[in-house]
Order: C-alpha cells, then structure tokens, then sequence
DNA sequence: GATGAATGAGTTTTCATTCAT
DNA sequence: TATGAATGAAAACTCATTCAT
C-alpha cells in the first residue's frame, strides 16, 4: 500500500548469493538501459539478461520501478564515492586548489558511466534528481570548504554561494562529460570550470543590473 | 521510409478550424504530460483530452512521436520568442546590463510553462535539445555581445566563453525556475547569476590550480 | 439490407463524366492491387489515385465490397471479350483446329492483364470464380464444338468432357501465363495443353484402372 | 530484421502442454478461416476459441503471419504425409495403375480439409504454393514412374510430360473435391483425370494445329 | 527458493463509412 | 453533386506481474 512496499527492494540480501543475484539484475538494467534506452527496458529482458528467471527478478524487486529506483541508487552511490574518496584528500592549498580538486572530482564522477548517467538522467520519469542521494554530503562539503576560506570569499551568502556552486560544477561538467562540444577540450572546459567558480566566490555579490 | 514521413505532422493545417485542432490536440498532450507524465500520455488520452475522436489526431500526426515533436517544437518556438522579444530591446548600458538582460529573458522563457518544460526535458526520450532548437540565434546573440564589449571580457576564447555563458545560464535559471530551492528567492538567484556570469568573463581565464 | 443494396453499383452511369468516374475507380483499384496486393487496397487510397474525393467514390459504390465485385465484372468481362472474339471467327478446320484456337484464345485472355487476374483470383477475399462469370457462354461454345465434331470425340459423356475441357485449358494455361516454370517456353506449353485436351478427346472413357 | 525472426514460431514446443497449445492454436485458426474466412481472422478472436489467452499466443507465434505460415506448413505435412503414405505402395501394375493410384492419392490429400485447402489457397496473401511445400517429392516421384515405364510413354520430354500432368492432376482433382460441379460424380471425374493423363502420355507430343 | 508459462489490460494505429458544408 | 474532415470500432501486439509446479 504505502511507496515502502513497493519501491524498495524486497529482501535485505545478506547471503552471498543473493547479493551478487541483484548486482545482476542491476548490471543487466544498466547495460540494457544503455543500449537500449528507457523504452526497450522491461523486466523480461533484464530477467533473461542477468541469466535468472523473470520469477526470480520479482523475488528481489517487487515491481519494475522498485529495480530502477535501487539501478539510480546504485548509481549515484558509486559516484558519490568516487567523489568522497578525491574530497577526502588533505586539504592544503588555498581555495583556488580546493576548488580546482573538486571540479575534478565531478569529472571523475561523471566518467564512471556516463552512458548510463545520461540516460538515467534524461529518461527516467521518477529520476530521484541526484543532488538528493548525493547532494546532501556533497553540500556538507562544499559549505565547509566555503567556511574554511572564508577569507577569499566575497560572496556575503555562504549558503547561496554553495547552491551556486554546486549547480555550476553539475550542470558545466556533466556538459562538458555528456555532450561534449567538439570545439573544446574535457581539460580545457574543466580549466574554464574552476576559473568561473574561483571569479563567483572572489566577486562581491553585486547589484543586478537592470536591462 | 524516412523520418520525415513519421515524425512530420500529416497536413499544414490551413483553415482557421484545422489550426484550432492542431493546437488543441497540442494543448492537451501538454496537460496530460504535465498531470501524468510521459507513461502516462496515450494517443486515446490525448483525442479524448482534446475533445476530437482518435481518428482526427491520426489526420494530423501520422504517429504519436510526431505529436511529441510538435509539441516540443511549439514549446521551444514559444520560448525562442519570449527570448527574442526581450533580447531585441536596443541595448544602451554596458555589459552588465546587457548580461543582466540576457538573464532575466532567460527566466522569462523557462517562466513560460515550467511544468511542461521540465517533463519534456526531462522524461521525453527523443528529447531535442532545446538549445538546438533554439540555441543557434542565441549562441550568435551571446557572440555578437561579448564581441561588442570585447573590451571588457577578460576572457580570451570568446567561443568557449560564450558556450560557458549559455551553458551557466540554462542550468542556473532552470535549477532556479524548476527545481527552485526553498531557501532562496528567485529574484536573489536571478542577481546571483548575473553576477556569476560577469565575475567569470571578467575574470582572465587562468591557470588550473592543481588539487 | 438485401445484398443488392450494397453489392451492386449505386447508378447506373448513364453521362459521360459518370462513365469515366466509374472507369477512373476500377482503373485506380487496378493498379493498387497490382501494386500493394489485397491488403494495400484501401478505398481512400483508391480515391486519391483515381483524382476524386472520398466521398464521390461512394457516390458511385456503396460499399469496398461492391468496388471489388465491380472491377472483378469488369475483368471477367475483357477476358470473355477477348476470349470470344477470337473463338467466334469462322470454324472451318476440324476439331484438333478448333481446340487449338481455343488454347489461343484462353492464353489471349490471360494475357490481357496477368497482374491484376492473379491477385483478384489470388487473394480477392470474395472472389467469384471467373468460370461463373464468363464460364457459361464459353461452356456452351465447347459443348457446341464437341457436339458439331461428335465423330471426333471418343468420350461418351459430352457434358464431362466439356467440364474437362475448360478445366485443363484454364487450370494449364493460368499457370504457363501466370506462374511460368522457367524450364519451358510458353508455346511449348501451349502445344502441350492443345496435345493434351486432343488425346483426351479422342481416347474412350476408359475404366479406372486399380492403384 | 530478417524474416525469420517474425515468421518462425517463437519457440519450438517439447513438452506435451507446449504441443497441445501450439496444436490448439492452429486448430482454432483453422476452424475460423473457414467458417468466417481470412477478413475474419484475428488472433484476439484465435486466441479466445483456442481457449488461451492472447499473450500466450504471442508467446509461440511472434505475429499473425507467423500463425499462417505454420498453418499452412501443417497443412502441407498433412496433405504431404497422405499423399506420400499412398504413393509408398509397391508399384505392380503398369503405368495406368501406377497413373490411378497418383491421381487416388491426389484425391486422399484434398479429401484431408478441402474447406481449410480452399480459404488457404484462394485467400492467403502469402500463400506458399503447396505444390512448392510439397511438390518437390511429387515432382522426383512422377518423374521417377514416366521414366520406370518410359516405354508407355510417347511424350518426348519427360519433364515437361511430368510438369503436365503434375498440373493436370492438381487443377483437376482440386476442382473436382473443391468446386465439386454437382452434376458428376467425384469418382467419375477421377477416372476421366486418370484417363485423361493417360491419353496425355500415351499420345505423341504432336504439332500445334493453327486456329 | 526458483522457474517460466500464462495472463489480459492497455497501447498504437488503420480504414470503411458518414455527413456537414 | 462533390468534397474531405471526422468518426470510432477493431485489430495487432507488448509487458508487468502472478502462481502452479
């Protein structure tokens, strides 16, 4: 009745083999959904794919948006990993460094599957925007990189600045990853990235001019 | 054979009446895509929506697909022209202002069905880039005003800082018009924009800082 | 209700411009079986390749089914045409001559539009035998031949030999002019079959000999 | 792409249930097209008189001509096995029994379901000739009996001679069980085919009279 | 638990026919 | 009379989900 019953996923898979029983399943959904797109995704073919029964796959997940809900879980905790491992790293440059350190983890986020993070993210009708499995940490993180630099920030709103840059970072780099303009480089975009954000954080907030 | 047969509209309606139906039949896949989005939009849904017998779409649209195209193109002709009409405006103050403009004409055509906008973007599998519909006559727009006040872009590469512009505009002003943040005010992420957008072309493109 | 409400021609033509109407009909009809087969044919599609509207085709058939009936009438009628032209020439060699001519004129008859006889006979969903249409002046025209050469003919029962007869003449020659082995010629073919309605005419009713 | 992936069966039946169904399905398909013809066919309605439902009928045959296809096959094997099962019998007599007991066999095979015979060569869009399902066989066999009594026969070119009377006993046998004329026996017109064929062969391959 | 045959509601699309203009 | 826009029943086919084995 309520979304918990059929959304997340049925068992806690604490045996060996039911784990690697819904890596599976996830894997064949994600190759599917990269070959085929949103629209050539159906249990059957994920069922035959990962090698299992189409009576299995429902012993695991209760209903197809059960599987994509947990694919997109998956998904956004392996980027979130990737990005927290280089995030992790000692900070000890200044605010330009830390910065540029991010940018790069977004990148590296972003090359873990692209193909799949583009299709994740342009098709599926209940796509759990990332920013809310991930974003959380991630805004956590940025915030505190502000507060630590304070100093180089001429930005008065600290909460606004890191909205700010968190959009900037996703929307330029996922571009620049996903749909990459042949004119420039990923090393090039990523360069300009860091610059933009550096120019926001060091530029007082200012008066919007008026057209 | 090819997609012009499927994916054009059957007739160009001429008489007043034919028009009205085109644009109804329009109207309601837009409602319905907003009320249930993309799974839950059938052709039978759409002509009852529309007040028009089944039949009568299939005279206009030779497929469901061309009905999507349609509807996607009026909605990027709809905000190519909010954007145009404000980014005509003779242009008198400097490049603040002119960014400035170039933002709030921005905000102006994501406020023009946001809903709608954001579930043809984000669910529609065969999703045309608006920009691509859209973007050329803007991206020239953006050059034709960076290369105007070339003096004050700091910024060597003006292609790549006009890609940036139009990249940091899009994603700032759809983060902010459909997935707004309750934190803040749409007016304050409207300036913070601007402000982001001229810190950055003020800004020299530098040197990526190593994390 | 009766089935001549819907089955036969809704007026009798009597203008000109009626007369081509209907002629343009079948004509259009003709080629798009010819074209698509049974299944491409579509009364709107008739109407459009023969220049008129819809809505006048129906002025002139009432029902798809009456167009078909129609145009089959008309075939059978170039058929029986042909066919009698030929075989009311003067008769003057005996009976081998005369099955000849006969032969001739039945390949004559199928020659006049190959494409369209096979699939009015092929796939026509009510197709009426050909033989019912033109079947009864020619079984007479036989039956009259083998009366005024009795002498020649050994068979006793003239009434079967006539059904003979035409069976062996339409069933040989629709399949030297219509599926054509590629091993032999069609005159070949067509001495064959004259060879073969002689000897069987000329051989007694013999009894059937025990497998 | 290619054909097969639409017009094979989808999966070969092995176990006893799989059978049935498949047999049940085409038993159903047939017993439709010949009360309601092929225009009344359709797999909805084949599904429900086969007493399954419309998904299990997809399951076995991947599209409504696929269903056709094995029908028709079936029907082929059917006539094929009857035809064959007879013309197996040691061969004693001389060529006129060996000539009855074909155009018998002939018979045997069209007495099998002449009503589904008729519908499936008369209105199938895609009716394989059986003569081309079957006919090979035949074709080795009749040619195989004009050559054993190759001195009975005064045609020249066996081929052709068995081309002939492959053609004549089909068109005639077929007329005779399918459009049977009510005014002759079936068993009297098999003798006039037996001996008509016999004249054929027995008769040399003469000039063509001109008409 | 695992299997996969079976289900059937739901979807797209066609086309014979009508009827207001 | 001619037109052709409009109709809507009907048909092929898919796929999430169940449940007997």
């Amino acid at each position: 009745m309520n979304e918990s019953s059929t959304l997340k996923p049925r068992k806690r898979p604490v045996q060996k083999r039911a784990i690697a029983m819904v890596d599976a399943i996830l894997d064949a959904s994600a190759r599917i959904l990269v070959e085929r797109g949103y629209a050539g995704l159906n249990t059957n073919a994920v069922a035959q794919r990962a090698g299992i029964s189409i009576g299995s796959l429902y012993q695991y997940f209760p209903s197809k948006e059960a599987l994509l809900v947990a694919l997109q879980t998956r998904h956004a905790q392996d980027m979130s990993g990737a990005l927290g491992s280089l995030l992790a790293e000692s900070d000890t440059g200044g605010l330009a460094s830390a910065v540029a350190r991010f940018v790069r983890a977004a990148v590296a986020a972003h090359e873990l599957d692209p193909a799949l993070h583009r299709v994740l993210e342009k098709e599926l009708p209940f796509f759990v925007e990332s920013s809310e499995l991930v974003g959380k940490d991630v805004h956590r993180h940025v915030l505190a990189l502000l507060t630590k630099y304070r100093r180089e920030v001429a930005q008065a709103n600290l909460e606004l600045a890191a909205w700010m840059v968190m959009r900037m970072t996703e929307a330029l780099v996922h571009a620049a990853v996903l749909d990459k303009p042949a004119a420039f480089g990923a090393k090039e975009i990523e360069t300009a990235v860091g610059g933009a954000i550096m120019a926001f954080l060091s530029s007082p907030a200012q008066q919007a001019g008026n057209g």
